[in-house]
DNA sequence: GTGTTTTTTTGATCTGCGTCAAAACCGCGC
DNA sequence: GCGCGGTTTTGACGCAGATCAAAAAAACAC
């Protein structure tokens, strides 16, 4: 179906451009682009699965100043060659870790989207968070010994393993600490404010909410806040925002309908960011 | 009004009798009796204020083993009198911290009921949590330096007081940091449960599950699983589970009617506690 | 004690979102 | 190219829970 409101160029045009301009993190970039080799018609050139013959060297991973050797002068080069032999591949729906596996260690996002998700006592599952490049997966079950949630790939991902005695050994020095600490708060903060969000706002508002964190990240990453792909499915939206699919989709197409976005498929493109903000100061 | 299906006895006999059952925490026990004064007539002996007149002793404090200086020989006779030195007692309705307050430490709450509320971006605010005496607070700030949250008291409380640059250096200590990134990770275990519970369960069992939560905290302090006093209003649960007080009311008044559960204003008592458990397991 | 305010309960009505259903669309293998 | 399974869109309908309203109960001030 073609938008009814905006020329399909923007998907060819404008999108693929932006995605194309490369930050010199290849295999981010690589991860990125695969969603749109669909639109741009590069799939033969642009594959998802992250390329072994593109090196990565650590100085210009994505996980920037996230990564924990650049603080940590000591352990630079006990934990570098550690973190390259334990990275791992991961293609759309694999499992990173299962509910109560063992914790055998901590994961560094360095390309691609995973998502969490929980089981609830019902038997019923939930999505707890999408997780994008730089984000680290698996913090919150250092209370325990068992992991508390499924990481499942949502594209292609590349992600560095820290084995747990490794990590316990990096701790030791008191800035790594610090940062750990401040790494599980900002996820307390993330999930209370998606607490909030679910819990009491309408479904418009959790659709331009869950919009404009997006719009969000991508910008973090260095990305247009304008235009991207979510990588999830109508499905996962909805299961994350406590909304149907249905409703999810409907929603969408509200927001197109006023011109407030355009969507074709999983590419989006915010044509009038304020129009979403201004939803949530609406009664509801 | 009077109960139709339980002699109001139950709630002078039963409750008082276990509530006024002494643990050796004497503080703790002031602000939890203080509930149920009006009921048992004795309002005018035990008052809600924290009695100045009952030290509490470290060893016998409610906190207990999650108290930081008991995990740390090193730095117990340096912060017992710090923390002594900065108690603090709140009344209902009194602010322990604001939300953009500058974040001076971190608080673990002695004796009493918090709440901590975030305010969302359209104005309405968010309540994300209920706390009670062996909580701490303040965590969830560590990752910027100033308060996410308002923390208010629900009733009397009395709160002890870590000066931050006390608690950094406690941390310099491997076990204690372990101890914190602990807490921080059952912290964010626990607001996930929350934010997926909000997300997806119907009005009888976001209920059904805040009354479980409810009955788990008291028994985990020692006292009967089946019968307590919820501190909060129906307006500040209703908040806190995403509903209207007038549902939060008919819910507990349908459970009344069933005779799973038997309610007088705060007063609760779980009468069959499979029954709001099999809810749970219900379509919706 | 009395009067006032706030909280809680219960009823009546309305509506947003879930549910069920069908058609359109997309990706994928051949 | 074509056919097929999964995803997305759109429509019709019903119900859980929000909203509006009023009375009862509890909390509070004096």
């Amino acid at each position: 179906m073609i938008l009814d409101d905006q020329p399909a160029a923007f998907l060819n045009g404008a999108l693929s451009h932006d995605w194309s301009f490369d930050l010199g993190i290849s295999v981010r970039h690589s991860a990125v682009t695969a969603g749109v080799a669909s639109l741009t018609g590069r799939a033969s050139q642009i594959c998802d699965a992250a390329p072994a013959a593109m090196p990565v060297a650590c100085s210009r991973c994505a996980l920037g100043e996230l990564c924990f050797p650049h603080a940590l002068p000591i352990f630079y080069q006990i934990l570098f060659p550690l973190a390259r032999e334990t990275r791992t591949r991961l293609k759309r729906g694999e499992f990173l870790f299962h509910t109560r596996d063992l914790q055998t260690g901590i994961y560094a996002v360095k390309a691609g989207f995973l998502m969490t998700r929980m089981s609830l006592p019902d038997g019923q599952s939930k999505i707890v968070g999408f997780h994008a490049a730089g984000d680290v997966l698996g913090l919150d079950s250092l209370g325990g010994d068992t992991h508390r949630t499924d990481a499942i790939a949502l594209n292609g991902c590349e992600v560095c393993v820290i084995a747990l005695d490794k990590f316990e050994k990096l701790l030791e020095h008191p800035a790594e600490s610090v940062h750990v600490r401040q790494l599980l708060a900002q996820e307390i903060a993330r999930v209370e404010i998606h607490a909030a969000t679910v819990g009491m706002l309408s479904a418009k508002q959790r659709v331009a909410t869950f919009l404009m964190d997006m719009s969000d990240r991508w910008e973090e990453r260095g990305y247009s806040k304008n235009e991207f792909v979510l990588f999830m499915s109508r499905k996962e939206i909805g299961n994350f925002l406590g909304l149907t699919f249905e409703t999810v989709s409907r929603t969408l197409s509200y927001f197109r309908s006023k011109k407030w976005i355009a969507v074709q498929g999983k590419n989006v493109l915010i044509r009038d960011l304020s129009a979403l903000r201004k939803q949530l100061a609406q009664s509801k």
